[in-house]
DNA sequence: TCTGGGGTCCTAGGACCC
DNA sequence: TCTGGGGTCCTAGGACCC
């Protein structure tokens, strides 16, 4: 058996947990720079806040609701999350971190009742975290995501847990389910199945695999088996990332080059951090800028380029070069830049490099050493030391609803006072 | 005034190899 | 008149996920 646990509403909880007094009350968080609504409490759904709708469309309904805003905090989420999975990882030796809220159990070879089981994961999870999850435990990977959301769906029936043991429960489960609510079918294959008259997960696993190989490809396949209970997507422990992007809006826009570079070469200082943590050499990356595409007043442009690097590296201060030649290619002048990003891939792992064979073509050697101490530094002091190309500030954006770093600043932790 | 960010996987078709 | 067969690698773009 698989179990797919979630957590719910998770950005919103986690802000609950550190501020008791949102117990009740909407909350609702907020994309960067205070954009769109990307998480909402249950309590603030039922107000009729939509997920994505921008922030200054739902100021009324904020208003009107007395709802809880805050602005995207990662650092905190992040770090609960952390603390999440490694609760759950104490359930099965065997645990695939899916997203930043949600991982799968592989749960075989484990004896006890399986209803029981989750119903512990969850009171666990709650008790040591503060967050609530929900369960779905199942045969395959995309019956226990459906299990996962009839727990959520009912939870005074299943009490947060639901476990699909048999062909009678998954049977029943399949007819309730819509095909579009189905774990991998997207906007358009939603669109070709209604098309044909297959309205629920039922009426998809009863169409010939050559239709479903046809229109949906391998995947479909195997979600098609899945469903019908062979497993046939795996559950994969923790790999390396096969790429790093970091993109943002722009506060304001920016029209000047020197700007623009600023900002792509503050994001590919982040962006390779990531390369170095996870012993990764970085041999590609795509570098991206768009004007202000909701102004209808001018004409907008997004351009990108793929630059190849000419060995693999993961110092900062070679792939900035090469960002700056990149930039030079796609930067227009006379253009108000809105948004821009940078996304690095291509990988090998730095053990298994292969130099060149004349020094000159391959990374500084010298520049191992050099960004191990930046990381460092960094690690323990936040901003310690950067590039005299970037700003002083990381991250320019509106964050003007921001809780404190709970449990990754010393400087915020929470204060209790006792009377 | 104001509209997010970060990922993975699959396939067709071109280029190239022997 | 008639011109093989089998394979790999790469990439852009699509689809999907949270």
């Amino acid at each position: 058996m698989v179990a797919l646990i979630d957590c719910n509403n998770f950005y919103a909880s986690c802000e609950r947990v550190f501020n008791p007094s949102l117990i009740g009350r909407p909350v609702v968080v907020l994309s960067n720079n205070d954009g769109c609504v990307i998480a909402r409490s249950s309590e603030a759904k039922k107000v009729g806040i939509e997920m994505g709708v921008p922030a200054f469309k739902a100021a009324d309904l904020f208003k009107k609701h007395n709802v809880a805003v805050y602005s995207a905090n990662f650092a905190l989420y992040g770090d609960m999350s952390r603390r999440v999975m490694s609760v759950l990882a104490g359930f099965t030796p065997n645990q695939e971190v899916y997203s930043i809220d949600e991982c799968f159990l592989d749960l075989s070879g484990i004896q006890e009742d399986m209803r029981w089981y989750g119903l512990k994961m969850k009171d666990k999870v709650w008790q040591w975290t503060g967050i609530p999850v929900g369960i779905g435990i199942a045969p395959t990977k995309a019956l226990a995501k459906i299990a996962n959301r009839i727990a959520k769906k009912y939870p005074s029936q299943t009490g947060g847990c639901h476990v699909i043991d048999s062909d009678e429960k998954r049977l029943k489960a399949l007819k309730w389910l819509p095909v579009a609510d189905i774990w991998g079918v997207g906007r358009k294959s939603a669109m070709k199945l209604n098309a044909i008259g297959v309205t629920k997960a039922i009426d998809f696993i009863q169409l010939p695999e050559s239709w479903v190989r046809k229109n949906m490809t391998i995947t479909g396949v195997n979600l098609q088996r899945e469903l019908k209970g062979i497993p046939s997507i795996d559950i994969v422990e923790l790999e390396k990332a096969k790429s790093f992007s970091v993109t943002r809006t722009f506060e304001k826009e920016y029209d000047t080059f020197d700007e623009v570079k600023e900002r792509l070469i503050t994001f590919t200082s982040l962006a390779a951090a990531k390369v170095r943590a996870q012993q990764s050499l970085c041999r590609r990356m795509l570098i991206f800028l768009q004007t202000n595409f909701y102004k209808d007043s001018e004409e907008q442009i997004a351009r990108s380029v793929e630059v190849r690097l000419p060995f693999p590296t993961s110092s900062t201060l070679e792939i900035v070069d090469f960002v700056v030649a990149g930039l030079k290619q796609i930067y227009e002048p006379h253009r108000h830049y809105k948004r821009a990003g940078v996304t690095l891939y291509d990988f090998i792992d730095t053990i298994n490099l292969q130099p060149a064979l004349f020094p000159e073509m391959n990374s500084d050697p010298r520049h191992e050493r050099l960004m191990d101490a930046v990381d460092r530094i960094n690690h323990r002091t936040k901003g310690g030391v950067r590039l005299a190309s970037m700003d002083a500030k990381t991250f320019k954006m509106h964050r003007n609803h921001l809780s404190r770093e709970f449990t990754t600043n010393i400087n915020d932790i929470l204060e209790v006072k006792c009377d």
